[in-house]
DNA sequence: AATATACATGACAAAAATTAATGAGATTCA
DNA sequence: TGAATCTCATTAATTTTTGTCATGTATATT
């Protein structure tokens, strides 16, 4: 079943309030309204979300963590739907991955602003499928031909994946084979699916949890920089590290998760975006 | 009125489909229900977001850009939801401004990381209103106080914040007073509501508009050291950039915009919060 | 104690979403 | 060419969801 997404926008201002009838007051709905569908939520989730203590209104732990991040997606939202039309026809919009904005980008981009400084350029973090781009948009990242679409794709970087550590963690943990790495301190960003992926094409099997989380491939290679364990990074995106020393390669063994690509509607379509890819390739 | 969280979901679904038959089956639906969601979401924006081409459906330009920026924060709540409640006792999530982890947190965390070697954190980023706590949860922000909750706020940071820019900006452009900011290129993160506020401080109305938007910090300060133009940054997240002159304040007038502080629920609640919380003041 | 506040509950009503039936164009292909 | 098919639109009927009202309970205030 689809998620109540208008039953957890509810609960989310609930918590914000500590109160169902200044919810209510706020939504233009009875007490008794917000109250059922607070109950419906619970039932649904199959967890209860606030107890009574008193007449006042308590969250459990569980529904703390929920509406805690619960509120940026839904605030992101209204964001969105406030937001200005404010489309010059010069203006383009570039969606990029978040890890490579400013390991490929932001470099190349300033270099680009600085010889084309009538373009107008709104940059937006974008990590999810491709969905559909309008004539005034380019996106970035990492996504597989969808063959029956009419976009462009043009290959910007190789996504090769290796895992990596700091010297000073290097000389701490030895790590020998592919084998050794499965005692490490595995690094990871939001998913640990590339390291099974990884493990997986050595033959080998990742059952131990793995400890620290980082929500993106910049806290990600901070946090290896800094010796905290091993992490799998775009090859691509950590020359600069290789190179200095900063990071070290572990293994010459690489996993495939696909490459970066620039995805645009037609290359004849806007002659800015046109400049602009042909510069970014 | 609310937005219709659950329409605009189907629509997102729909763009990425391209297809009410094929979103239609992914729900569980009939065509006709989706076609009337997207009818009914259509007359509430007050645009058209497909057209027919055929036998095809075909985004509209305003749709693309509505399901392209809505697509992230729907993928959010799913992963929200769908996330497994892996608190071990022993973890700790520490919910975080994006501008501070890069320059603030992440430095001083991994020194933590390294002196406390068994602590489990999972860092998230987090800009939104403080919301409510856990007592494993450790917000890292700039919060007014709430005055009626039992939260413990330390402060942690100013967050007063100067106008800046780059050595080679400067030659370019002189500034000698707050008003000849005003001819500047202003740079700013997803509103420019900073900069109004700094010219109403100094008497002065900004009604110019302003040329390259970036979601975030991190953007901001890369383009204005690549000298793409003036940004208001807080004084003490530009520091080493101060002092080593690749940043120079154009201004001594600061607008102060509340400071930085770590929220926890109860200092006594979590020895491992406590201790964290301790070592970061 | 009396009164007010905050939320819960159940029956019912209102509103909204969904379906079913039908239709209109567009494409396919025999 | 024209019959079959495909996709979405539209209308009216129907079902489901959501909200309201009346009432109840526990807690706080005076």
């Amino acid at each position: 079943m689809r998620h109540p997404y208008t039953a957890l926008h509810t609960f989310h201002l609930v918590v914000r309030f500590q109160s169902l009838k200044h919810t209510a007051d706020h939504l233009h709905l009875t007490e008794s309204a917000v109250s059922h569908q607070i109950k419906r939520l619970e039932a649904q989730l199959g967890y209860s979300l606030f107890y009574k203590s008193g007449r006042q209104l308590k969250t459990t732990p569980e529904g703390k963590r929920l509406s805690l991040e619960l509120s940026a997606p839904f605030d992101h939202i209204d964001q969105i739907l406030s937001e200005p039309k404010n489309t010059t026809h010069n203006t383009i919009t570039l969606y990029c991955l978040p890890s490579l904005i400013e390991f490929w980008l932001l470099p190349r981009l300033l270099k680009f602003k600085a010889e084309h400084p009538n373009y107008e350029l709104i940059i937006k973090y974008h990590s999810s499928s491709p969905d559909y781009l309008d004539e005034h948009s380019l996106r970035i990242g990492s996504h597989e031909q969808e063959s029956h679409t009419p976009y462009i794709r043009s290959k910007i970087l190789s996504g090769e994946t290796i895992p990596v550590c700091s010297p000073i963690y290097m000389n701490r943990q030895h790590v020998f084979s592919s084998k050794d790495l499965l005692e490490t301190d595995l690094l990871h960003d939001h998913t640990e699916e590339g390291w099974r992926n990884w493990f997986a094409l050595q033959g080998l099997t990742l059952n131990k949890p793995t400890q620290l989380v980082y929500e993106d491939f910049h806290l990600l290679k901070m946090a290896t920089i800094a010796a905290q364990g091993v992490a799998l990074c775009p090859e691509a995106l950590i020359q600069e590290d290789l190179k200095s020393g900063t990071l070290i390669a572990l293994s010459t063994k690489r996993s495939n998760i696909g490459h970066y690509y620039a995805i645009e509607q037609n290359k004849y379509a806007h002659t800015n975006i046109n400049t602009l890819v042909e510069y970014l390739i």
